[in-house]
DNA sequence: GCCAACGTTGGC
DNA sequence: GCCAACGTTGGC
């Protein structure tokens, strides 16, 4: 069991869209480290903080879990489409996705506070010029913020 | 809109 | 295989 940290613009898909949808696959990650942590590390009912980038209120939104574990993402085939890969085969794929369910909403935790809390300095979501749209989170953070999570 | 940080690309 | 140039990310 290992917790994540998983980034979505809110304007593309916030976790109201979640909640509606209960249940989606998480396609268009195109970044070897975070399709590596999909394919490689999340296993069905790992932990998924659900956090809101690039929006006047970035920071965590709500909870979600790993439903089904990862699989080759459909987008790279689709010819034409935002998230096509010409290199990538139906043999050979080159992108994977994991599908995350809905499991609640939480108050708006915003960077600002996360950044407040020594217990979470180590946080790859904190470290300066982090970029990675999934990140290992630690059970002791997950756990900190759980709980101040309320 | 700015800009620092990072990943990827492509010429050599 | 190096590395400069470029595009993207994402908080502010």
């Amino acid at each position: 069991m290992r917790y994540w940290l998983m980034k979505s613009e809110p304007a593309e898909f916030s976790i109201d869209d979640l909640a509606r949808e209960g249940h989606v696959a998480w396609f268009g990650v195109r970044n070897y480290q975070a399709r590596n942590f999909m394919r490689d590390q999340m296993r069905v009912g790992d932990g998924v903080l659900f956090y809101h980038s690039t929006c006047a209120e970035p920071g965590i939104a709500g909870l979600a879990e790993v439903s089904v574990p990862a699989y080759p993402d459909a987008t790279q085939f689709d010819a034409g489409g935002k998230y096509f890969d010409s290199k990538a085969t139906q043999e050979n794929p080159r992108w994977f996705n994991v599908e995350v369910r809905y499991v609640k909403h939480t108050r708006l935790l915003p960077i600002s506070e996360l950044r407040g809390y020594p217990e979470l300095a180590t946080m790859r979501i904190l470290a300066k010029g982090n970029r990675l749209s999934i990140t290992p989170v630690d059970p002791d953070e997950w756990n900190f913020i759980l709980k101040h999570l309320g």
